[in-house]
DNA sequence: GCTATCTGCTACATCACTGTTGCGGATAAA
DNA sequence: TTTATCCGCAACAGTGATGTAGCAGATAGC
């Protein structure tokens, strides 16, 4: 009995958002986790959350939209079409893991076809798509690149990079989100042999302010 | 009413081969596949199923430990303790590639812990590491990478070129096991960023002899 | 050919999850 | 204070999947 367009009380809305991110807390964990679970966790009746969620699909499916919402504003907001390409990636990289870091399950299977989510989706990726054309095109990835190669692996890296949590060495990289996305987008265009001389990497590039301390040379 | 240690007749075993291939088969699409589904994909009645298979759970855990064992193998046949470190990485990712495009579900998520399963896991894991130390060894890697991040994005960059399919350029990639080998290793250790001279790659290196054609520089 | 085994089929029991309804009490908003 | 909204609770119906049991016909193996 939810999606009716009228406005919700203040406390309603609340409960809303408590079920989401109990949701997402759940679901992260046990992606069959059952409506009844995500209910206790939320600290609501069962019938409650199908007051406010017509359906578990639509609940999914809520979550989804919202959040790929986000991971959409967060690439906006490093400037894909405008900014240098390797600094729009840097941007763009540490905002997202940010965010992908708390909507764990909602981004983690991409959302069913036919959906909102879906078109935001696809709007990200062809964004992703255009600051990699870019970069080809500043000569920061090898010429005859395979796009979706580049587009796969970046993305992996991310997802990777999200559930790399902290040991050893790069003993701060977990939680700081410009740590993490130095060590992406090192990964991504440099791997992991030995550095030799020669290449920019984010820090040196002008225009960059990044806190000192990332380096991870 | 499985597991039972006596011998299957013939025409029996043959049903259990055609069900754990039908339950790959569905499940890699659709992880909530029913029983019944995968009794109807495998031709079988949904009752000969869970004769075979006690209960679904033992059904996924079969073909768990049986794709992780096959795993085992092809990385011991790549000699890993042995052979030169970038032989055994290209060996044991060509393998590894062809067996886990077999069993997309049954490697899709690690296993539950206590199984039969875990174990041949763990201990593929183990060995993942030892290469990478020789790798790291050998200077291939650079000193200080955090072992645990090159696992995962190796993991990772298997994954997806499971995933990858051909289009534009890496036009055979897609089906010859050494191409994809050497897309995914080359990504690891050099990554996307034009390529300067220096290092040697897989092919370059003596003692190995791929069939040519798959510098893709 | 004989026998143990395997299979399809039908029927049944159970269970978990989903989704709905209605009511009385609580609470936000005016 | 008044009122519309929200919530917990209890009860119920429907659905789909799982797992079991027994029987009659087919078939592998000796």
């Amino acid at each position: 009995m939810a999606t009716t367009g009228r406005r919700l009380r203040a406390d309603a809305e609340r409960s809303v958002r408590t079920i989401l991110e109990a949701a997402e807390r759940l679901l992260s964990e046990n992606p069959g986790a059952t409506m009844e679970q995500i209910a206790e966790a939320a600290g609501v009746a069962r019938t409650t959350v199908h007051r406010r969620f017509a359906s578990r699909e639509a609940l999914v499916e809520t979550m989804a939209t919202s959040a790929w919402q986000e991971i959409d504003d967060a690439v906006d907001a490093a400037r894909p079409y405008t900014a240098p390409p390797l600094v729009a990636m840097h941007q763009a990289t540490a905002n997202v893991v940010q965010i992908k870091s708390g909507w764990r399950f909602a981004l983690g299977t991409l959302p069913p076809p036919g959906e909102e989510a879906t078109r935001i989706h696809d709007a990200v990726m062809a964004k992703c798509d255009a600051v990699f054309a870019r970069a080809l095109e500043a000569g920061l990835l090898r010429p005859g690149t395979d796009p979706r190669w580049a587009r796969q692996v970046y993305l992996a890296l991310i997802s990777e990079a999200v559930h790399h949590s902290p040991t050893t060495a790069q003993p701060q990289a977990a939680d700081d989100p410009d740590a993490l996305a130095t060590l992406i987008i090192d990964t991504l265009l440099y791997g992991l042999a030995p550095r030799r001389p020669g290449p920019p990497a984010v820090q040196d590039t002008p225009g960059v302010d990044l806190p000192a301390g990332h380096d991870r040379s």
